[in-house]
DNA sequence: TATGAATGAGTATTCATTCAT
DNA sequence: CATGAATGAATACTCATTCAT
């Protein structure tokens, strides 16, 4: 469909020229119709990107909020259902990785649409809040007198793990971005249970 | 001095509303000088900003680099060591915020300047991983196949809360952004050596 | 048609003015278009001088490559075709005035532009050097161990009277400018075949 | 002297690049000296190229009005008498190359410019006419309905003669560049006397 | 739906000139 | 005489958006 081919080249080109420095020519001439196209489809430029935001934030949600799913249980239930969930975000983000790369790491643009990533980043860590508050419910994870700050740990964690994961940086050296999903999500939870001293 | 003034100016500028967003005509309004001042400081835009990053990245690396200053010893110890240079880097942060969020939230900048923040975010990661390193060899932390992903682990952390507890996003509830530089240093250890469980 | 209007108000001002004295809001305040149009037809003010001197460059040696056009012959022949061509050259100055001041005295300009000019002038050379060189082939003219010479000295006057003709500068008793194509022609040749003495 | 120090630096830019692409800036950091030191000697821009013209226009004048220096005579002695004043000429624009350069082939400038070149060459025009109604006076030039065309093909034929020995353009194979002073004299004065039939 | 010519407000940069020292 | 920091008017070019067809 014309438009959602709109939708695509534009994440693409957002994500890796940055908003600014995509030009609405630049969307169509690579879609090959012409500019007033465009505006039939889309109120503005801005409107695009709302849209593309609006997206796959609903995408994402559903996947972060399927949450550890599993009942109560021992520890390693708990691990085990952690990298389940892991393991989804990071094939999503594998999957929608231009869209990914827009959340993660484009933020200098208007202000509507920084606001429409910082909503959805404060969701992100709300539904993350749920799962932990939820896992401490079951006793699967100690109390503690501040679930805001594990969520914002445990969000930062994922985030910059996922970022480094796609997009870098990377020392050139480092062949993180060679890892599988699974792999991925392995060492991440071992980090987000055990620590350091526990890898 | 002139010139810093006008360096000051454009970092706040270019970290509250963007670089794009930042017109050369608002800088040098702020600073009541001409147009042409600023060309007599700086050889472009584009300058200015790659200037701000080497003057920042210089600074934030030594901080890095000074690392957990403690010999052998035990885990505690090492946590103790840890908590200090957490320390270091959350009060880098907060006294230079407008460049700490340029550093953590701006990227949909030109190429040569994106090129700079990747190239220095590299950096960062390799400070951290000669710190590990160290810790490993002098038995402060148990040996691991990938001291790579451990580096990128714990940067994602600490990247990620910085910019929680100084730009938000944050959920209305939170009082992230309240705690101070000892608390946070404190928090982001603990998560930092012992994950969700040790909290 | 827009863009043969644009390129016409811009031969003119290029003229009149010179490249760099004339503005590109001149030339679209005359045609009565917004800035944005001039843009939609020429990539650049560059571009639009290097299409002026290709279009004139193109009719100018047509007009030169047309020779004596007279067979073998009396010198009196080699004269009358001599002349033809010469009535020739002087009406299409006539009828591209602001083309042929630009030709013949513009040149304080960019480097593309210069060169542009340079390689046209070249050209114009190089066809009168083939035209005398079929009058010495067919026995009209006598042979000469410097063709280039001639050729250089021919080109000389021919270019310098014509722009005296057209654009002075000239004495204020001369009435030059107020001759016809024809007597132009008639003096020019005499000059050219027999020199002073034959005046 | 410092002041003629300047005068060097700019004749040759303006020669080179042009009046318009010569900036201040660039005369200065060629002399070694600071901007405001130009104006220590210059009121302005345009006042030293009205300097620069001046100057040269008193030498050239000079040449050209020691005429033909020979008295009465046969039309053998009319031509001696030419070509020396032709090599003079000859002889000045090479010591004067950048001077020449400007006065034959630039002119895109500014108004006060422009007169102040188109003045000059109607002297050297006026100065020719002289002489060549002296020649005439004498019986050494056939009468001529028209001084005026006769001074003006003959100035034509010179500047752009002397154009193309130091400036070009000129055809690659063309070797006109080397010439002498005086071959290039000889050459010039049989084309104004006898013409290409001459030759 | 689709086109593409036309718009015009917006902006980085240049450079001759000034002037306090 | 000499400096060089400061000025600010001037201008080519960009690009999101519109609209008649």
């Amino acid at each position: 469909m014309r438009k959602s081919q709109l939708l695509d080249i534009a994440v693409e080109r957002f994500a890796k020229y940055g908003y600014q420095n995509t030009k609405i020519s630049d969307i169509v001439n690579q879609a090959g119709v012409a500019q007033g196209t465009f505006y039939w489809y889309f109120k503005s430029k801005e409107a695009i990107a709302l849209e593309i935001i609006q997206n796959g934030r609903e995408r994402l949600l559903k996947v972060i909020q399927r949450g550890y799913r599993s009942g109560v249980g021992s520890v390693e239930e708990m691990v085990k259902g952690s990298e389940r969930l892991l393991a989804d975000i990071f094939r999503f983000a594998q999957e929608n990785r231009y869209f990914m790369e827009l959340l993660l790491t484009g933020n200098g643009e208007e202000e509507a649409i920084r606001k429409a990533f910082r909503d959805m980043r404060i969701e992100m860590e709300e539904a993350f809040k749920t799962n932990i508050q939820r896992a401490v419910e079951l006793g699967m994870l100690p109390e503690s007198t501040d679930l805001h700050i594990r969520a914002a740990l445990l969000v930062s964690l994922i985030e910059g793990i996922v970022a480094r994961w796609l997009f870098g940086p990377i020392s050139p050296q480092s062949d993180i971005g060679e890892r599988t999903v699974e792999q991925m999500a392995a060492e991440t939870v071992r980090f987000e249970f055990f620590g350091l001293l526990g890898l």
